[in-house]
DNA sequence: AGCAAAATTGACGGTGCGTCACCATTCGCT
DNA sequence: AGCGAATGGTGACGCACCGTCAATTTTGCT
C-alpha cells in the first residue's frame, strides 16, 4: 500500500543506476589519468588503465570508445576547469601585452605546475612526436576566438587571425618543452621572453 | 693441426654479403616510407612493413629494433640530404631577414611539395599528436647549432638561444599546419608571415 | 515479489610484437 | 676446389593487447 513514483519506460535512470555509473566513470578517468602520467600515452595500454581499477575490461567499452576516447574525456574535464579563469583572464585586458602576456603566462604556469608531465613526455615513445597533453592543451580550445575577439576590439591589429594563433600556439607549445628541459624550469622567465617576442612581432606584421 | 680457429672477428666482410645487406636494408627503408606515408606513423606496424618487402618478419629485426628506429633512419638520410641547401642558405645570407627568411621559406616549401604528407598527418591517429615526418623535420636538425652560430657573427643578437630556436621551431610548425588546412597552400605567404613575425620579435627580446 | 532493462563480467578469436632454433649461404683458408 | 665456421634469413612460438559478446548479476519499476 505505499505509493510508488511512476516512471515510463524511456525515463532517465534515477539514483542507484546513475551514482553507480558516474562512480565507474570517475574511477576509469581518474585511473587514466595516473597511467598516462606514469608511463606517458604512447605505453599505457587500455588494460593497463582497467587494471588500475577495479572494473573488468569489457566495462571500460562501456564508458569509452578507446584510450584515445578517454585521453580526450580527460582533455575536455581540464579545459572545462581552465577555461573560466583564462577567458576572464584574456577579456579583462585592457592592453595588448596584457593579452598576451595572459595567454603564455597561464599556459607556462600550468604547464610547469603538473610535475608528472615532463616525466611522462620524457617516456614517450614516438620519434619526435608532441602530444598535447589535456593539462598542456586545455586552454587553447578557444584562443582563437578570443583572437579574432580581441582583433574587433582593436587590442590586436587585423592580420590573419588563423596564423597568428597557430604562432602563438607553436611559440608556446615548443618553448614550454625547451623550458621543461631545464632546470629548474622558469615559467616567468619563459613568460617573459614568449610575450616580448610575440608583441614585438605582431607590431611588424602585414594587415591581413 | 686441422681445426684451427678459422678467421679473426675483426675482419671485414666482403662483397656478395655486403652488397645483400645494403639491399636489405633499402628495402625495408624504402617499404617504411611509403608505408608511413600511407598509414601515417602511428598506424602503420612493423609487419606492415616488412609485408611491404619480400623479407621474413625476423629480418627487419636484424636491421632495426623497432619502428621508431627506422623512422628516425628515415629522418637522418632525408636530414643528410636536405643539409646542404638549408646550410648554404643560411650560412649565405648576410642580413638577419636573410636568415630567418631563408630558414622559414625552406621548411614552408618543403612541407608544402611533400602532398602525402599532408594525408598520412590527417589520417593520424592519437588525440592532438603530432609527428614530426622525416621530410617536415629534416632540416631542423641542426638549426640550433646554426642559430649560435648566427649569433656569433652578430646576425642574431645574443638572446636565449635554446628559447628562440624554439620559437622558431614552434613557429615554423603550427604555421605550417594551418597553411596545409588552406586551399590553396601558399608557402609564400606563410614565409611572409613567419619571417615578419619572428623578425619584429627578435628586436624586442631582453638581452639573454 | 517478479519481470524487464541495464550493466558487468571474463573468456574468446584475432593480431602485432620480439625471440629463437633451425637452416642456407657466404667467407676465409688450405 | 673443398671444408669448417660464421653470418644472416626464416617463420613459428609465446606473450600481450585489442574489441566483442553471451552469460550473469544488479537495478528499476509495477
Amino acid at each position: 500500500m505505499e505509493a510508488e513514483p511512476q516512471r515510463l519506460p524511456g525515463t532517465p535512470p534515477s539514483g542507484k543506476r546513475a551514482i553507480s555509473r558516474e562512480q565507474n566513470r570517475r574511477q576509469i578517468l581518474d585511473a587514466a589519468r595516473r597511467v598516462f602520467a606514469e608511463h606517458g600515452y604512447g605505453a599505457t595500454t587500455v588494460r593497463h588503465i582497467i587494471r588500475a581499477t577495479p572494473l573488468a575490461s569489457g566495462t571500460f567499452y562501456n564508458y569509452f570508445k578507446s584510450k584515445e576516447e578517454v585521453f580526450q574525456a580527460i582533455r575536455d574535464e581540464t579545459a572545462l576547469s581552465m577555461r573560466p579563469a583564462l577567458r576572464e583572464a584574456r577579456s579583462k585586458a585592457g592592453t595588448r601585452e596584457e593579452f598576451v602576456a595572459a595567454t603564455f603566462g597561464s599556459f607556462f604556469a600550468n604547464v610547469g605546475g603538473s610535475a608528472g608531465e615532463a616525466a611522462a613526455r620524457r617516456r614517450n615513445d614516438a620519434p619526435h612526436v608532441r602530444v598535447d597533453t589535456p593539462e598542456i592543451v586545455a586552454g587553447f580550445a578557444e584562443l582563437g576566438e578570443d583572437v579574432r575577439t580581441a582583433m574587433e576590439r582593436g587590442l590586436l591589429p587585423p592580420v590573419d587571425a588563423d596564423f597568428l594563433t597557430a604562432a602563438m600556439v607553436g611559440i608556446a607549445f615548443e618553448i614550454a618543452e625547451m623550458m621543461q628541459k631545464q632546470t629548474p624550469p622558469d615559467p616567468e622567465a619563459a613568460t617573459r621572453f614568449a610575450t616580448a617576442l610575440f608583441l614585438g612581432g605582431i607590431a611588424k606584421l602585414p594587415a591581413g
